[in-house]
DNA sequence: GGGCCCGCAGGG
DNA sequence: CCCTGCGGGCCC
């Protein structure tokens, strides 16, 4: 028996792959070549592109062939889950001693080496998030326990919003599976606005939450729906962080990475999944060309209710 | 697992 | 100031 939510969700998602597909990113640019992870022994070494300024030129995007010169430093390497968090559990003692590694290590799913937050550990910002393109330093790739990380290596600011942008369009945006009708291809994907959630509750119950259900339609009147559909019309490049609980094949296994630049393609608004089927502002993005390619979690997900 | 409630950075 | 938002921690 399908529930009607899930009959629902199959058809917006055909909807959405149609959509990307008649746009034609239903194909990457160039092929994904393979990934090859040598395992190098040097020491690591962080190049810093030190280009700053430039807010207005997308910067390049980091090679291939940097992030996989980036050595693997056993001792950096031990990840921690944040599902784990104060559990006191010693990774450091798990990982050498049973050789049992971290699924997000062991899958592959990172790309690079880079784990933040890089530079400072005393939460302030070495570079601005307020700006369009790649963060100096930041390699595509780059891994972080929590959101926190992002934001104070500038990736993507907010520490619980999904978009962030100013007058040009947005600068980043997350991917954390907050929508579940939403089509993750890699190269490119649908993304579902901000805005239509009551976020405080009933004033009989105040939940004073930070996500909520659908209650209203969402609009291109939401500032960050407008970024978004600034950046349809500016093409500015927008950072992507993909998180774990996104449901898709690219979404990291702990944590949040930083998966490279992306153009918005299209924004358009469509009846969205949730029971009263409210409207939601939704966008299509595409990958930018010329930056490593993303890794693709080996376990597929089979986490479909079929029962 | 689910419910609750919190700090925080950003934008108006 | 105010309010928002694809987190996260804690308690059960």
């Amino acid at each position: 028996m399908i529930s009607e939510y899930e009959k629902t969700r199959n058809i917006n998602i055909q909807r959405n792959k149609e959509l990307l597909e008649s746009l034609g990113l239903d194909k990457p640019l160039v092929e994904p070549k393979e990934q090859k992870r040598k395992p190098s022994t040097t020491s690591k070494k962080r190049k810093s592109t030190a280009t700053n300024d430039e807010a207005e030129e997308p910067s390049q995007p980091a090679t291939k062939s940097q992030c996989i010169e980036i050595a693997t430093n056993p001792d950096s390497t031990v990840r921690r889950s944040s599902r784990n968090t104060g559990k006191h559990v010693d990774y450091r003692s798990e990982i050498r001693g049973d050789q049992v590694l971290p699924l997000a290590f062991s899958s592959g799913v990172k790309i690079s080496e880079n784990e933040g937050p890089l530079g400072r550990d005393d939460g302030v910002r070495k570079h601005d998030p307020k700006t369009y393109g790649s963060i100096p330093g930041v390699e595509v790739g780059t891994w972080w326990e929590t959101r926190k990380g992002c934001s104070i290596d500038a990736i993507h600011a907010p520490w619980v919003g999904g978009i962030s942008g100013g007058r040009q369009g947005a600068y980043s945006v997350a991917l954390s599976g907050g929508y579940d009708d939403d089509v993750d291809l890699g190269y490119a994907f649908t993304y579902t606005g901000s805005g239509g959630r009551d976020l405080k509750g009933t004033k009989a119950a105040p939940k004073n939450l930070r996500t909520a259900p659908q209650s209203s339609d969402q609009t291109f009147e939401n500032p960050f729906n407008q970024m978004l559909k600034r950046s349809s019309e500016t093409k500015k490049p927008v950072r992507v962080i993909r998180g774990f609980k996104l449901k898709s094949p690219y979404a990291p296994s702990e944590g949040y990475r930083y998966d490279g630049l992306y153009h918005v393609e299209k924004a358009w608004t469509e009846k969205g999944l949730n029971p009263k089927g409210y409207l939601v502002c939704k966008f299509a993005f595409k990958r930018l060309p010329n930056q490593p390619s993303l890794p693709v979690r080996e376990v597929s997900q089979s986490d479909e209710t079929t029962e």
